[in-house]
DNA sequence: TATGAATGAGCATTCATTCAT
DNA sequence: CATGAATGAATGCTCATTCAT
């Protein structure tokens, strides 16, 4: 039972373990995105990582455990890419663009990634952290609005209805580059930004 | 939208028949809004329906075909709430407000309905429908939307994109409405026609 | 799901239906019974039965009340048989001969029962009525004890020593029986009627 | 009866050995006694002794082999704290009575192990020694009541039946205490041994 | 028209055991 | 001396489907 003491100083963390973890992972995210949440039961899973189902259990202590690592694992990855993206503009207004920017570019490079993390984000209605992830995206999102409104960038619309229509415009980048695999990233992310451009700016400005 | 009321015991047996199917379509939307999809099993669909599963089998041939009939009964009324009120419209600009108008009233007034078809869409990957249904909804709005360009109403945006963006923002009106059941959809949908608009309108205009 | 409503006024309970019920308890009672409690698995049960297991769930919403409805059967028919034999003795002294005696016959020509009975209580911590179910047992025997040392035919022990003392007896009787297939129950009722006789009755009585 | 702490780093092979197999066992004991015989798998005693599990397989060539042991360490520490006083007395009625104290005092200072010898008696009908060890036991009893009719202390009971009987009260000890906490033991044993005397005095002792 | 009965496949999980290191 | 890694078997349970009546 290796997933007792995460941080036990010397020790490593046992690299073949690292590495099982990861291969499990990187399986469950195969299955989930290429043949939707139902069909990755713990059998499907080991069979495609070419081990025995009761493997998984010595390396998650269940199946609700794995699928968490599974969304952890991508949302974390994406965070990291695109927060550091958003934070290095300096005025709301390029913030938003290079919010809209870095989602679309993410999204295009990771199609798999994010078709398994909405995969779960829908089918798994038990596990908790799954609604929840998703508030304060939400919430950070509108503070960037509110806070273009205040510098005077944005104009006086509501941010709540404008932070969900941004969210509604990225949900539908995975289906979407999924189902139309031509499509390019650079050109669909230059037109979003424009419209949301055109939708929150002031009146009077250029 | 209720299923009309088997009260009147004729002898026609296409009736019953209609009846019993209606009545089932019913139960197995009400389960999929309320308990999510995974809980819509055969048993728990019979039992509220206070007939025998194998009674199921006899009005559909199998339990997808129970799901499709539960889709197209929830998009055709939509469809046929809806599209009047867009058709009515004399111009591009006013069907596109009277298109995010209308869905936003429909949605919030059929909440469990189109929480039954999201949840629909989304789980059962199998269905074939799921995903052809969507094609014609976004190409008619990309129609509408080009329209409206060549009438000189809307700027030279690319109609594919903000058609997407449009869905996305309905798309998002479901899970919106059930997490925060005290938003007024008549605000909301201000907000929203306001946005896209601004997304669409040509700098010109007033 | 034929256990719904299990009185239904005109609806028999479908005569197979308690036949089958019948056989699966008679089945898991002989597999507990020569095997013990942890060979009796659904699987087990389900093919002594010749049936399938899920067959067992059609009839029984869970092994424990499968479990249940076991022990049930077999403490009814029990108290059925005993209680009476006890009953119709007029005074505390000859009803405690008669409990003793009542339980070694009844004990011996049910000898699966009540190994099958002993295996769940000792096994099935987790099924509320085991542990609870021994108590009014207790109880009931601790009255009769009492009454006859207030009608002065007993001498003055301690009720609940002497009633434990007693179950422990008759505990006794199943393994015993059960390895000493030869043992005479006439004789041992003999034997332990006059042991009890002598531990609880009054010095100057014949 | 703690295992004896390995304090000692000496470099004998056979003492870390037997203290592991020791602490095994005791860590065994625990988890059976207070949980049952059913979570005492090999995965919660290595955890709670604080190896990992298959160093319990270096000590044990299997689970039944430990659970063994178990069984054999708990009835070795019984014998020999019991056997003694009932050797020392002098007349097999007296013996009677030190066999009764005895028990009942050992029993309700180690209910612990007490508990844990009768969970494995019934749940581990696998193993062999579990009837067998009974059977000794119950000779060396008769042999004392047998004694004591020979030597005109007991009346002319069936010393089998009377045997079985005292045992039967004797394991009816330990689930007596573990529900009944404040239960008296010396109290328990008076009445015990009074119970078992005139059970099995001559008519015409005092 | 409708049901009760039954099934086989699949599910997540637990367990004692084995083996190379 | 001890562990991490891995497994196959088994368990209780759910489900959509089938079939005779």
């Amino acid at each position: 039972m290796p997933p007792k003491n995460p941080s036990d100083g010397q020790k490593r963390p046992s690299f073949i373990e690292a590495a099982r973890r990861a291969q499990l992972i990187a399986c469950a995210i195969e299955i989930i995105a290429t043949q939707g949440y139902a069909q990755a039961s713990l059998a499907h899973i080991a069979e495609r990582a070419g081990i025995s189902k009761s493997a998984i259990a010595y390396y998650f202590s269940s199946k609700e455990e794995l699928i968490e690592q599974v969304g952890k694992e991508i949302l974390t990855d994406a965070a990291n890419v695109i927060g550091p993206q958003i934070a290095s503009q300096p005025t709301p207004r390029l913030r938003l663009h290079a919010y809209i920017q870095a989602h679309v570019t993410y999204i295009h490079s990771h199609l798999q990634y994010m078709m398994a993390v909405m995969e779960i984000a829908s089918n798994a209605r038990a596990l908790s952290y799954a609604a929840t992830a998703q508030r304060p995206v939400l919430k950070a999102l509108e503070t960037l609005l509110r806070n273009g409104q205040e510098a005077g960038e944005f104009r006086a619309f509501d941010p709540h209805v404008m932070a969900v229509t941004i969210r509604g415009a990225i949900d539908k980048l995975s289906p979407l580059f999924m189902s139309e695999p031509d499509l390019e990233p650079e050109t669909y992310a230059r037109e979003l930004v424009a419209l949301f451009d055109r939708a929150t700016r002031k009146e009077d400005l250029p």
